[in-house]
DNA sequence: CTGAAAGCGCTAACAC
DNA sequence: GTGTTAGCGCTTTCAG
């Protein structure tokens, strides 16, 4: 038979069972200094009340909650939403709760109220996963001076004394355009994220450096800024070919613009990867079953949310109080490049002159 | 200057500003009865500690949390996500908290600790936004007997006794099928989703009931199921196009199963939409800037989610307790058809004969 | 208007 | 082994 009226606590366990709520505490945290006898019908009692300790009074006597907070932006598309997935399942494995805050707005300056709910809500520990944006790292920072709680950045750019996991896109973007480089493309242009996102900066930076590094000059008008979506990815592409008529590929900063350029080369008689290279960034599902598939570079968020997760719950509990300085942290993870035929210069120039025939 | 101890306390605040705790309760919980120079005299201490109320020793005494329980599963696909995003705002707004857990598996049994973590930290109210999936609604439904909170279920099958909200799946799909019809085509196929889904069977049963309506008879070879995946969407349309030559039109569950259709039609060599038309479910991002440009059904899930927050938190603050039994409400909204390039086929058979001449 | 006392559900520290 | 006492940080009586 269910139990059907309101919770039970403690004390009515141990009256149930008639013993002090000291035995009944002992028993629920699995202590060895019980009888065995007392244990079997305490538990007994316990099941059949369907008693569950109260977390909140543990929380507030052990001072320790096990809870992380995690604050998102962007909820809505799909790079943010799969870091989540990550951290969620890592937080859960790791046997704590998450307590989901979602910035609105990238650089909102709704920071402090997100840490006042956290500490009044003891949180052990905060993952920071919002992209950084503008300047609101810097408020980020700034707020989290007073906060006595283990922190950890996700995809942000390191410094001292802040611990961050990231993806390494400087890495990634060198990936990309030397393999376009080796793949013969000689006028690699660029189409950029928004450039007061790091990831944007740190991407078009390693274009820029690969090409200088091959004694190829970089002008301005070889590259054009997009706001990562796939209208922009078209209005790009048009203004790139415009004012870059010899571009012989691009490099595109994230996957959705990669794919509307890809569309809008098509529908314009430029034919891909024959007459122009396209490597994109993230491997989106869509980039494999795209025509021609796209060649990109793989983010292993899954990764990245797990490591950050372990690097927090191992700070939390190795008893860490702000008052010693803390070594911070930083982990970057390598990126990898995805070969698929968006890309494939050598090969394609057989397949021209085949088609031509 | 910055206050860099430990967490402060009611008791710190009360002892400098020379007043009891009470006193201090008062003026945080902007009661009227403290007088001016009090409330003043304590609310600078307040500031100058950075004192913040513990939200863990108010869920204590107040057995109200403030907190907010949502399950989700498949947050790296971005229907869940949306989803998730908009309860988040929703709860964010309405000055809830809210404590996030993701089933890793939509099947799965991992049900009874998830509701009693929940318990266990005394959320007021539980969102439960998992697709229904085989029979993981039955098993929900039984662990939810004993819990006696304010439930509400998202995307699930309305039934007695319990709270949902939900898209019109049925409806969409006959939106869909209508507009092919409408459209002059005559032999409409169909790519449906896992039908152990819901939502999928819904939309599956939308299709028949049209085209019986119309009469129209539907034969087996006439659908194919498929996974949701853009990889599925291309077996599905191979498989669908052999056994079920003559389709001339496919209602596709949901859209990237619809864009890699669409992309497996044209490397063979059929048009869209003149040979074949298409309609999807979803409105993805991408699905406005393909080519063709996709006709598909829009969900407003930031909608749902809206109603399901205030839905449930209606009920929690209307003091509603489990011992009387709930009238149980269902909302469903309607969703609305997009029309783009995919399905237009009357216009479509011009532009045929225009290219051909 | 303000304070003292009691207690939310649990556990730490000590007694027995 | 088990019970008693005290108290986590706050709010709710109820006096004054």
């Amino acid at each position: 038979m269910r139990q059907k009226t309101s919770r039970s606590t403690i004390k009515e366990v141990a009256l149930a069972a008639g013993v002090s709520t000291q035995t009944v505490s002992r028993v629920i945290n699995e202590r060895p200094d019980v009888s065995p006898e007392t244990r079997k019908r305490v538990q007994e009692v316990i099941d059949q009340l369907a008693y569950r300790p109260s977390a909140v009074a543990r929380s507030l006597i052990r001072q320790r909650s096990h809870t992380l907070g995690v604050v998102t932006a962007g909820l809505k598309y799909i790079g943010p939403s799969r870091i989540l997935s990550g951290i969620a399942s890592a937080v859960e494995e790791a046997g704590y709760s998450l307590l989901l805050k979602e910035l609105s707005d990238f650089d909102t300056k709704e920071i402090e109220p997100i840490f006042e709910a956290f500490i009044s809500r003891h949180v052990d520990g905060i993952i920071w996963a919002v992209p950084e944006v503008g300047d609101n790292r810097t408020w980020v920072k700034e707020a989290s001076l007073d906060v006595e709680i283990p922190l950890v950045y996700l995809t942000m750019q390191a410094q001292e004394n802040i611990s961050v996991v990231s993806v390494d896109n400087y890495l990634g973007g060198k990936m990309a355009v030397s393999h376009l480089l080796e793949q013969g493309f000689k006028h690699i242009g660029h189409i950029s994220g928004p450039l007061d996102w790091w990831e944007a900066r740190q991407r078009m930076t390693a274009w820029k450096d690969v090409l200088n590094e091959n004694g190829i000059k970089v002008k301005d008008e070889h590259s054009v800024e997009g706001d990562w979506s796939l209208s922009s990815g078209i209005e790009a592409t048009k203004k790139l070919l415009n004012q870059y008529p010899d571009v012989d590929a691009i490099f595109v900063a994230n996957d959705q613009m990669a794919l509307s350029a890809i569309q809008y080369l098509r529908q314009n008689g430029r034919r891909v990867p024959e007459d122009i290279g396209i490597v994109g960034f993230d491997d989106i599902p869509e980039s494999e079953f795209f025509f021609p598939p796209l060649t990109t570079i793989q983010q292993d968020q899954n990764t990245v949310a797990k490591l950050a997760v372990e690097d927090i719950i191992k700070t939390i509990e190795s008893g860490w109080h702000k008052l010693e300085p803390k070594e911070p942290q930083t982990i970057i993870v390598p990126p990898t490049l995805v070969v698929r035929q968006s890309s494939l210069h050598l090969r394609g120039i057989h397949e021209k002159e085949v088609e031509i025939k």
